[in-house]
DNA sequence: GGCGGTCTGTGCGTTAGACCACATATATTA
DNA sequence: TAATATATGTGGTCTAACGCACAGACCGCC
């Protein structure tokens, strides 16, 4: 467990710095762990430090006045939570709410901004990141108009999937449901047809991923736009 | 024409720029007229210049592989065009194409560069705009996902005209839906209804906005969130 | 074991919007 | 002034997803 929580080179954008950049941050990055449900940030709530998730994925998701919310994109180990800290904005109107639960490092807003100010490989892997994070928020909103229930919950499953290094996720319908902006009976006729098909199994919060390739023959192109996307930034 | 041409300061982000800087970036800053329909760069494309909308406004949107398309988020004279080219990827895996016909400045990509990396208030203005345009797409996620037609149409309305300075849009609805997503038929059924309540006036690809109130009473709190978020940011 | 809480499954009426088929109205050009 | 192309209006059918109401199923705890 501790040995997870000091392997911050699980993260990519900090396993992509050059050893000196990442030997000189390393005291500035501590280890943190998220539960499920944990508010990163709140909309429009100040940040004092920017994370860095290793095991676990944060939602960025929005809250109507009326209570439904959706989700626009999600940070694994890919990426950062807190990009309006070196944006300039300080915050951004959505939330960010852990979707698995698991370990992250976490680094102080005001060493973060220093070092964006470097205008290194720290800025650029940073910048380029959020590029990656504006294709998965575009793709979103292009499947949310254009796609089914179904498809939304295969391109959400195998996203999840690629930031997890386990094939288990916890998750109820009802979260998922709050995630995706749909009912959760959908989810659980969605999932129903999933399990069916064998690609998935589902037991009370507990989703296995059997057959990756069946969830891709569902999934609409979205998924692997924004993939591809990501690689070609980041890998 | 030749007047509103040679007024760059048209742009919210160059007439936010200081004295000095925008002095020496002047030089660099040619007038160009986008027609209605013209593509501004393509899925994947490289472009070699930046632009800077003063009378224009530009969509960003995604065909899928079957010819649908949706858009989303509009740039018009509070931004600019290219984001990709400061952000480090290069390009972006999506199309701008010309909403509304009208002028911009355009700026070689060498030059936005260079001028990026040396970390002023150019830099700073960019990201800002980044952060607003990130917003805007995320609301469109949200607004794709919870809302009707008919406030999403209002939202389109009010969006393009706080980027226009005249009350009549030159837009056909086959276009609007395009831009939204939707078949031509939800757009006639939604904008009659506007029109009913006297909210615009539509005649064969021009629509004149009556009453502004009228809209903004329709419209879901998606268009407030991304006009508020902009002014905060670039205000 | 029993009991309350939390998930998931299912059925049914309702609805927004898709898809299809034209009718009509306004421009453009011959 | 026709003829043609383009833009908009309208009505019908169909379907995915919603909203609601409950019925199981599984969980932890007393």
């Amino acid at each position: 467990m501790t040995e997870v929580l000091n392997a911050p080179v699980e993260n990519r954008l900090l396993a992509a710095l050059p050893a000196d950049e990442y030997e000189r941050l390393r005291k500035d990055l501590q280890p943190v762990s998220f539960s499920l449900g944990e508010v990163v940030y709140e909309f429009a709530g100040q940040l004092d430090y920017v994370y860095f998730p290793t095991t676990s994925i944060v939602s960025l998701l929005y809250t109507m006045e009326n209570g439904s919310s959706a989700e626009m994109g999600l940070t694994g180990n890919d990426g950062v939570v807190g990009i309006a800290l070196f944006m300039g904005g300080g915050t951004m109107p959505n939330r960010a709410v852990v979707q698995s639960a698991g370990a992250a490092m976490k680094m102080k807003a005001k060493v973060l901004q220093d070092e964006f100010a470097k205008a290194g490989k720290f800025q650029q892997l940073l910048l380029r990141y959020t590029q990656a994070l504006i294709t998965q928020i575009s793709q979103t909103a292009v499947c949310n108009r254009l796609h089914s229930v179904e498809q939304q919950l295969c391109r959400w499953l195998l996203l999840s999937h690629d930031r997890l290094n386990t094939d288990e996720l916890v998750m109820t319908q009802e979260l998922i449901a709050d995630m995706l902006g749909v009912r959760r009976e959908g989810v659980t006729v969605a999932a129903g047809r999933l399990q069916d098909d064998g690609a998935i199994s589902y037991v009370r919060g507990r989703i296995q991923i059997l057959d990756r390739q069946k969830l891709e023959q569902t999934v609409c192109e979205c998924y692997r736009v924004v993939k591809d996307e990501v690689d070609r930034l980041l890998g």
